[in-house]
DNA sequence: CTATATTTGTGTTTTTAAACATAGTTATAT
DNA sequence: ATATAACTATGTTTAAAAACACAAATATAG
């Protein structure tokens, strides 16, 4: 794990979600066990196979969470903006972690202690509803997920992956460039298909005037298309 | 919804895990607020769309998780086994069912209401970890799985499966055959392959004596070589 | 700023799995 | 008990995606 400087941020403003929900006693200790870190793009902020410590909270930058998979193959299973949550699911279900996170580009990342967590949301029913919430609606996006990725075919799961990105990261002041600078093997990673795949499906798409591509910028010029592919292929 | 028939069951030694973590007032509350339903083979429990109200219990019985896919492809989730809880992550998440579950065979389901269970684990920290542990297992189980289900090729996710049906449902006296009853659909269905290639691999399988098939009964001949297979496709 | 490594773009070939067709078999309902 | 429907099995064809190859463009490190 990468990261370094104690960054001087505002907690309360920062961790929005969990803060609503601590009582004075909670938050002050939180505060005095949270770690502020900052990752530089590419860093590896955990890893598969380690074991779990930490809730981690993204205040800045863009996070990746993915798996190794088969041969060199990596899988991305979700992408992270601020401000959310992950790292935690691990450490609850007792086992270390089945996926890696690294960042897209520069980040800050809040560490706070699993085990005053759990020791708070024991005693604190509305912090574990937001953990039971979380995981609820994790769960059903993958449940959704893996039947895109299984089976709609290249076009339709690339045209999703698209939409995505669009819905977690927004669009530039041009309302239509994605905010994201992702390379193509990550847009491969992310859609289940090779690099090969993604780069000519792009092109397609670009030919066929749904989108179009500058570099790794990626504008979307015909979302209703757009969101036609992702649905029937 | 099917079902009928409000059985003399003990619930105190069916809902184990839960009944564990309850307060003496709460496993009052609960016993006087379940209900027991039987369900027939390939009965309906509940479905895609529906609000969830209740958290389900398997008692009897074996349940598949399903969901509607591309076509009209159905992909399993994931099967159940008795004693295992269900059909609660849809009414956390505050949205309608993704999925469906239906009973392989005649099954007996216990139905508790979400509002008391959700009542109950605000103030009750024990049963609050209860969920966040089953929810955290089962996105674990989902990262897996989908990369499982993406990057192996056909030989490898029918093996899986069949090492998966064998850990859920166990063997049968002769301590080789699978305790299941099967159609090759569900079986193409929990593996991300059409009907036919589910047929064809079993038969390659048959035929390298990894396994043996007595119509839709399935004996493991060869663990090792299944479990290679699954790891290697 | 330049050299080097990585990424992107395209064409071609090969592999894999889906789709289709059809016959035989087994369940199921009446 | 028999008719009907559903499932299983197998061969053949077609389509989709992966693998491979290589040139061009672009990032990145020193």
């Amino acid at each position: 794990m990468a990261g370094k400087n104690r960054g001087i941020i505002d907690l309360s403003s920062s961790l929005t979600d969990i803060w609503r929900v601590l009582s004075d006693v909670e938050r002050e200790k939180l505060r005095g066990n949270a770690r502020i870190l900052h990752f530089k793009k590419n860093d590896l902020i955990y890893t598969e196979g380690e074991t779990p410590k930490d809730l981690m909270c993204l205040f800045k930058g863009k996070v990746k969470i993915y798996k190794r998979g088969v041969g060199s193959r990596n899988h991305i299973i979700r992408i992270l903006c601020p401000v959310h949550y992950f790292g935690y699911r691990a450490y609850f279900a007792r086992e270390p972690h089945v996926s890696s996170a690294s960042a897209f580009e520069p980040c800050t990342v809040c560490f706070l202690p699993m085990e005053l967590i759990e020791q708070f949301l024991r005693k604190n029913g509305n912090l574990a509803l937001f953990f039971i919430q979380m995981l609820s609606v994790d769960l059903g996006v993958a449940d959704n997920r893996v039947v895109s990725l299984t089976q709609k075919h290249v076009r339709g799961r690339l045209a999703e992956t698209l939409l995505l990105l669009k819905e977690c990261y927004g669009l530039e002041e041009d309302g239509a460039t994605i905010n994201i600078y992702l390379a193509r093997e990550d847009l491969a990673n992310f859609s289940n298909m090779t690099t090969s795949n993604a780069i000519r499906t792009l092109s397609n798409f670009v030919n066929e005037r749904i989108i179009a591509i500058d570099g790794r910028k990626i504008k979307i010029i015909d979302e209703e298309r757009l969101i036609k592919v992702s649905r029937i292929g």
